[in-house]
Formats: structure tokens, sequence, C-alpha cells
RNA sequence: GGGCCCGUAGCUCAGAUGGAUAGAGCAGGGGAUUUCUAAUCCCCAGGUCGGAGGUUCGAGUCCUCCCGGGCCCGCCA
């Protein structure tokens, strides 16, 4: 809408004063008495024409005065105040119905690669609900980009390399020795495990299945054995890291197979909200194919990588970030930092448009190191967006539940999802801006009533579809076959704002897109929700004449098909009755 | 000490590249149901946009400083 209208405004303007003026803004006015939108244009052109912007802001109305998309135009203190025509709304409400969703698409991607990595948790533990709002908001923004036509891979990046594993498959063993009673015999692994080890119970319920399936095994030699009897075994998960177990030792064997166990449970608890992902990148494949340390040979060759007290560094202060970082610690291995270099060159070379990461709020100090690196290698910085997810906080009837890593108990995705539903939990992780912390209260979205968005929005659905399958019944006709002609007996005043408001979200969601603010949508679908309900309750539909009853029912088939498409582009549910 | 984010109604939060008299939901007060779902709606009240300067026709929005809160600042991931 904003498009056609400023398009309208340029065109007038070249014709009129052969100017391009560039940056003025179309507008929706707060106040109804401005109209339905408004421009500021006369302002900027006020400097290089030398005259005040209300004569030009009166010039230009006139000009524009003869467009039937208008009902009025009028200039004030400068401003333009359009009014759209009653014609002109029929016309586009019309091609709402007739076109359905797709009315509101737009080929804003034209076919670009976008990648979108998110969630990627370490396979070290169940996801917890700041990954579940990271989960949400990744797979929102991919949707959102689906539906303008980029074409999105959906990534989930497995830290299946580093130290963190290797804790992983000590805790499970310290606990497979407690279940013996044989830690004490184990030093290094008891001390390890106290200083870092995971805590959580379901640690223990690996070593117990350790256990159950080994017996014994895991504590003498046979250690051959123990792996022939887990890849025997019947799990509902494969076993592809102990399958390409290298390396035999107790420790490795745990590890290999927590991490199987761990991945196959982040995997379930996604679906559980509705996620699929595309692609599961290994970390550990970087290395395999070599590619970390390709990436810093081909770091050194531009010379920004040094050597200095054992360490391989970064020049990332000579790139924009504060300090150097190391890439390769003085005992040989690399940092996380390195394999993420050869992520994202990766990334690159899988020839991604436009490369996405949803990240936890507390990584925000890599964003400048990993941008320094982009520009060490030459790849614009538009490329990468970082968006950063802040915390999730639980609360029960105002008491807060608190999650402690240390002990290991931590409040699960899974547990919450249990509690309120997927549509519930999807909707209030975007009811947020995700840069900013978020408060759950777990009993109102247990409530069924209005203080509850979930359903205030749903029910607005549903009660459409319930109008629709009364009218049915009374009628014996469907709504389909209402012909939109019927839409000129529209005429009420709550009728064209609700029309106004439902045709502007053409322009809203396009911004949601591009801002990348998945919330926006959850506040698009209250709002509409709230003038739908606002509207039933006081105009009746069935019963009243014929015109002006199946004027009103396209009007609520308009309604429905926008609630839905926001409803779907959250991946929620849109039920017909509740 | 340095960096990032935040501070808007009693509470939870919206406020696109600066635009006209700053919004919504909850909580509080008052009302609406012979109905197509009251799982809903309407009205009222509530504000020095943390503070002080600056930029300009115009600032919640941009700049500087200060106050307050959160997160980060490792050869951890």
């Amino acid at each position: 809408m904003k498009e056609v209208l400023r398009e309208k405004v340029e065109k007038a303007i070249e014709e009129l004063y052969r100017e391009k003026p560039e940056g003025f803004k179309i507008e929706k006015p707060k106040e109804e008495k401005f109209g339905d939108y408004s421009t500021n244009a006369a302002f900027l052109l006020a400097k290089p024409l030398r005259k005040s912007p209300s004569v030009i802001a009166e010039e230009l109305s006139r000009f524009l005065a003869e467009d039937s998309m208008f009902e009025k135009i009028s200039p004030e203190r400068g401003f333009i105040n359009f009014s759209l025509s009653k014609d002109f709304l029929i016309k586009e409400l019309e091609s709402l119905i007739t076109e359905g969703e797709d009315y509101f698409r737009e080929d804003l991607g034209k076919g670009r690669k976008v990648q979108v990595e998110f969630v990627s948790a370490n396979p070290t533990g169940p996801l917890h609900l700041g990954h579940g709002r990271g989960a949400v908001v990744g797979d929102t923004i991919s949707r959102l980009l689906e539906f303008y036509n980029y074409e999105v891979v959906r990534e989930f990046y497995i830290n299946d390399a580093g130290r963190q594993v290797y804790v992983l498959g000590v805790s499970i063993f310290y606990r497979y020795l407690q279940l013996f009673g044989k830690e004490r015999e184990y030093p290094e692994i008891e001390k390890l495990f106290e200083e870092e080890g995971y805590k959580g119970e379901y640690v223990k319920e690996l070593a117990v299945t350790l256990k159950e399936v080994l017996g014994e095994a895991l504590l003498g030699q046979s250690l051959e054995e123990a792996l022939e009897k887990l890849l025997s075994a019947d799990f509902p998960f494969e076993l592809n890291y102990l399958n390409r177990l290298e390396e035999l030792d107790s420790v490795k064997l745990c590890s290999s197979f927590g991490l199987d166990a761990m991945l196959h449970e982040i995997k379930r608890d996604l679906e559980g909200i509705g996620i699929d992902f595309d692609v599961w990148f290994s970390e550990r494949s970087l290395y395999e194919r070599g590619l970390v340390e390709e990436l810093i040979e081909k770091l050194k060759e531009k010379g920004y990588i040094y050597e200095s007290e054992g360490a391989v560094w970064l020049k990332a202060s000579e790139l924009g970030d504060d300090k150097d970082r190391v890439v390769r610690k003085s005992d040989g291995s690399y940092t996380y930092f390195a394999s993420d270099i050869a992520y994202h060159y990766e990334k690159f070379r899988r020839e991604f448009d436009r490369v996405i990461n949803v990240w936890g709020a507390d990584h925000h100090g890599y964003i400048p190191r990993l941008k320094a690196v982009l520009k060490a290698l030459e790849i614009p910085e538009e490329w990468l967006e970082v968006y950063l997810i802040q915390m999730v906080r639980l609360f029960k009837g105002g008491k807060e539940v608190k999650m402690s890593k240390r002990a290991g108990n931590f409040v699960t995705l899974s547990s919450l999802v249990e509690e309120i539903g997927q549509d519930a939990v999807r909707f209030v992780f975007l009811t947020k801006r995700s840069d900013t912390p978020l408060d759950v209260d777990v009993n109102r979205l247990k409530e069924k009533s209005s203080d509850n968005p979930v359903f205030y929005v749903q029910y607005a659905h549903a009660r459409i579809s319930g109008v629709f399958r009364e009218y049915e019944k009374r009628y014996s006709e469907s709504v389909e076959n209402i012909p939109v002609d019927f839409l000129k007996h529209l005429w009420e005043e709550a009728e064209f704002k609700l029309v106004k408001k439902l045709l502007g979200m053409k322009d809203e969601l396009v911004s949601a897109t591009l801002k990348r603010e998945p919330h926006a949508i959850t506040y698009l679908l209250i709002e509409t929700a709230g003038l739908f309900h606002n509207y039933y309750n006081h105009h009746r539909i069935l019963g009243m004449d014929e015109e002006v009853m199946k004027s009103r029912l396209l009007l609520l088939k308009a309604l429905r098909i926008f609630i839905k498409l926001g409803l779907k582009l959250i991946g929620v549910n849109a039920p017909d009755r509740m």
C-alpha cells in the first residue's frame, strides 16, 4: 500500500517539479482526522524548490486529487494527508478474498538463498527455555522469509568437537561408576566431575541405561565387547557417533553414546514445538575435512595470523575487534573460535546470499570477532546478521521457578511444552522483542480467557469459523459461494476501519520480515483479533438482509484469512472450534 | 575499568529510516448476555517517555554527560 502511494507521489513530484526527492516518508498518522496515510514530502522539497512546505503540499494535493484511489487529499501545514476511497478499498478487499493469503505475499526474496542458524545448543543436555525462545524466533524468521520467496535453510550447528563433549563422557562414566560404588577408584574422573561435570538427572539416567545394557563391561578391560553390545542393543535412536568411534576408551565410549542420546532428545524436543532442521552441521566434520587448518593458513597468507606465547592468534584488533583472539591454544588444541571461522567460511562457500545467526545474548562478545574474520576474508559485513536472544524466566503464580545450572536442575523446554502446549509456548516466546529478557507466567497461559493472548487470537479464528458453520447450517449454502460482488454493500464506518486495518497488514508483515522482528506478528494478531471481537459484539451478521449479511460474511472471511496466515507464520494452529 | 542491551501508566510491554494531542493488555472502578461461542465487548481513571544539556521547523526516537538495572569482557564452549 505504502509502495503504491510512494510511486504516485514520486510521479506527481516529477511531473510538477522535475525533482526526485529521496527519503520522504509515507506513514500512517496516529489520528484519524489526518486521513489514512500521510507524507512529509513537501517538507523535503521546500529547500530545493525554495517554496514553503504548505504551498508545495497544496500543489501536490491538487495534482493527486484526480486519482480514484483517493476519497480526499488534504494538505495541512506541509503534510499531505490521504484518505482512501471506498471503491479502492473494496477492490483491494476483493483481491484479498480471491487471492487468499497470496494477497499478502510479495517477491521480496526472488529465490535468494538464506541460511538461518539457530539453537545450536551444546549436545550435552536437554534444551532449556532460552534455547526454546531462540528456536521459535529462528523458525519464525525462517517462515517469514519463506513466505516472501527466499530459499531458506534451517541449520543446527552441533558442537561435537570440543572439551564439553569430553566432559559429558566423564559425567556419564562417573555416574556409571557410582552405580557400582567404584567412583573412588578413578580419582581423575571424580575430580573432573566435581569441578566441571554435568550434574543433571539425565546423566544418571544415561548411566543407568548403560548399566542395564552392559552390566559391568565398562569397568573391566572388555571395552570391545561393551561397544559391540551397545551397537547391537535396541535404542530408539541411531548410534551415529558410537559407530564412528575411533579410539576405544571408556570415557569416549560414554561421550559418544551420550552425544547420540542427547541429540536424539534435542531433536525430539524441537519436534515438540514443530521445528525441523534441514541441516545438522557437525563441528567435528570441519576438523575431519581439514577446514580449520585450511582457514588458519588462509588467514596467515593474508597476514592476519601470528604466534605468541606458544599460541596462534588472529589480529582481530586490526579488523575492528577490541583485542586479538587465540585460535590455537598453546597445548595445540583449537579454540571454539577457530572452528567458527571455518564454519562461517563454509557457509560462504555454500553460496548463501545471506546468513542469519540467532544466538544467546551471552555470545554478544563474539560478534565483533566474527565480523573481523569476515573482513579479513573479504566477505561483506552485511552478509552476516546476528540476532541475540535474551534469557527467559519462568513464573508460577507470581513466583519465579529458579534454575541452577550448577546443581544441574533447569527448567526444560519439554516440561513447559508438556504443561501449556506447543501453541502457547510458541506464541509466548514471541510476545516480546527477543533482545530483552522475557518473563513467562505459566498460570496465565493455561487460562482460557482474554488474559491469555494465545486463546484470544485463536478464539477469534474459531469464532469466525463458528459463524460460517451456522450460516451453512441455516441457509444450506457455503460461504465459499458468496460472490465478492456483495462487498459493495459494506457501508458502516466500523467496517471500513476494519478493512483499512486489514489491508495495512500487508505493509506490516513486510516490515516485520525485513526488520527480522517476529514478535511483531503476535502484536498484529492480537490487534486484529481485538478489532474483530469488538465488531462481532456490535454487529449481527446472520439473519440480516441478504446484502448486509453476505457483505459481512465476506469481511469475516477476509479477517480469517489474515488471522490464519499470521498464526501460520508463527507456527501456531488456527482451530475452527474450541 | 571497557563493551553491548535496557529504563515509556501501579504491573507486563508496543512505539519503522525524527513528524501532528505518546499507545495496548493486565490490575482498579463502572456497565453490557431473549445471540452467529460472554473463552467476548463498552466506558472511566491512570504519564515530567530515568535525569540534564545539545542538534532543528519538529526528539520517546539522533548526539554528549549523569543516574539506575541486566549481560559480557579466558589459550571455556
